[in-house]
DNA sequence: TTTGTTACCGAACATTCGGTCAGTTGACAA
DNA sequence: TTGTCAACTGACCGAATGTTCGGTAACAAA
C-alpha cells in the first residue's frame, strides 16, 4: 500500500491536493480571513512562496473548497430519491443524506457554512447554497400541503430551524470521538420529527 | 475622487455606544477579520481615526460586544426558573430564554456564536461560552435521568441538536419581518419537544 | 475676547498582507 | 558524470492593516 507502485516512487512533498485539505483545516480553525499565506506556510511545513507552486493563490484555495461541499449537496438534490415519493419521506432522505455529506465533507462543508459573501468567490458560493436551502424549503412546503407534518408552524420556519440543527453539526463534530452519520441522523429525526418528550412524564 | 472640502456641515456626533453597536453591525456582515478600521469609518461616516476618540481599538470593540451576549446568557441561568422544579421545565423556560436573548440581543449573540479564539480576547469569550453550555448539557442530563425525554437518544447529542436550531436563529432571523421571540420558541418547541410529524400520515 | 472642551481630520507610523521571481536543491535518467 | 526538472527557498514588492499624533473647526463658558 505504501511503496508497491507500478510507476515512479513516490516523492516527498506536497501536491494541490495535500496544500487544499491542509489549508482547509487551518481555514477552519481560524476562519479564511484569520488565517494569513503564512500560517498556512506553517502548516504545511515549507515556506509562503512554496504554496504558489501548487495552488494559484489563497481565494482559489477557497473557491475549491467551497465546490467540494457544493458539489455534493447538489448530488444529493439531483438524485431520484429527492424527487419523487411522498414528501415527508423525501425529507427525511434529504436530512440524512445532508447528516451524510456533512460528515463525509465536513472541513469543506463546515468551510461553506461560515462563508459571508466578502469576495465574488463567496457571493457566487452564497448563490449556489441559497439554490439548495430554496430546494430543501419546497420540499418542507410539500410535506406540509400533503399533512405529513403538523399544521401549526410555519413551513419556512420549519425548514430553517430543522437544517440550523442539520447544520450546527459542523461547529461540535469531531470524526475521530463521534458518533456515526447514521447515529447522528437517528438522534435527529428523532428529534425532530418524533419530539424529545416521553409518554412517561 | 469625487468629495470637496471637508468642512460641510457636521454630522452628528457618535459616542461609545453608536460607535459599538454600528460596529457589531459591520463585524457580523463581514466577519470580524474581514472588517477593517476602514470599514468602519465608513459605516460611521467619519475617518479611521475619529474612532479612536470614542473607544481604545477594534479588539475593544468585539471584547465589549461579546460581554453584552455573555452577560445575557449568564443572567438567565443564574435566575431562579432555571435552577428549580422539573427538568423538563426548566429546560423549556431556558429554550424560550435564549430564544429572547438571541432576539433582544440578536447583533451580539451573533458575534459570540462566531468567535474562534484568534486572540485572548476571543479565547476568554469561548470559556465563558463553554461554561454556559455545561450549564445546558447538565440541564438535559437531569431532564433525561427524571424520564422526561425519550431514552433511546445521547442527552449530549441532544443538547447540540438542540441549541445547534436555537443558534441558528442568528443565521437568517431578521428583526424587521420576522416573527416575534415567543412565536419562534413556540415553533422550535412544538418541533423539537412534540415532533413535526403529524398524526394523520 | 479668551479659554476650554468636544469631536473630529489628515498624515504618518510600523507591521503584516497576498503575491512574485530568480535562483537553489536533490532525486533520478541517460 | 552530467542534465533535467519537480519542489522549494529567500529576498522582495506594493498595498493594506491597526494605531498614533499634531492640528483644528465649532461651540460654550468666562
Amino acid at each position: 500500500m505504501a511503496t508497491s507502485s507500478p510507476t515512479r516512487q513516490r516523492r516527498r512533498g506536497h501536491d494541490p491536493e495535500s496544500v487544499l485539505s491542509i489549508a482547509v483545516g487551518v481555514f477552519n480553525e481560524r476562519g479564511y480571513d484569520g488565517t494569513s499565506m503564512e500560517d498556512l506556510a506553517r502548516a504545511l511545513g515549507v515556506t509562503k512562496s512554496a504554496i504558489y507552486y501548487h495552488v494559484p493563490g489563497k481565494e482559489q484555495l477557497l473557491a475549491r473548497a467551497l465546490d467540494r461541499a457544493l458539489d455534493g449537496l447538489f448530488e444529493m438534490v439531483t438524485d431520484e430519491r429527492a424527487l419523487s415519493g411522498a414528501a415527508i419521506d423525501r425529507l427525511e432522505w434529504v436530512v440524512r443524506q445532508s447528516v451524510r455529506i456533512l460528515v463525509d465533507r465536513l472541513p469543506y462543508v463546515t468551510l461553506l457554512l461560515r462563508v459571508r459573501g466578502n469576495s465574488r468567490t463567496e457571493r457566487a458560493a452564497l448563490e449556489r447554497r441559497r439554490e439548495f436551502d430554496r430546494f430543501i424549503s419546497g420540499l418542507v412546503k410539500e410535506a406540509a400541503e400533503e399533512g405529513s407534518i403538523r399544521a401549526d408552524v410555519d413551513p419556512g420556519l420549519v425548514t430553517r430551524l430543522l437544517f440550523g440543527s442539520v447544520n450546527s453539526i459542523t461547529e461540535w463534530y469531531q470524526p475521530a470521538r463521534g458518533a456515526s452519520a447514521d447515529a447522528l441522523s437517528d438522534a435527529l429525526l428523532k428529534m425532530t420529527f418524533d419530539g424529545l418528550r416521553s409518554g412517561v412524564a
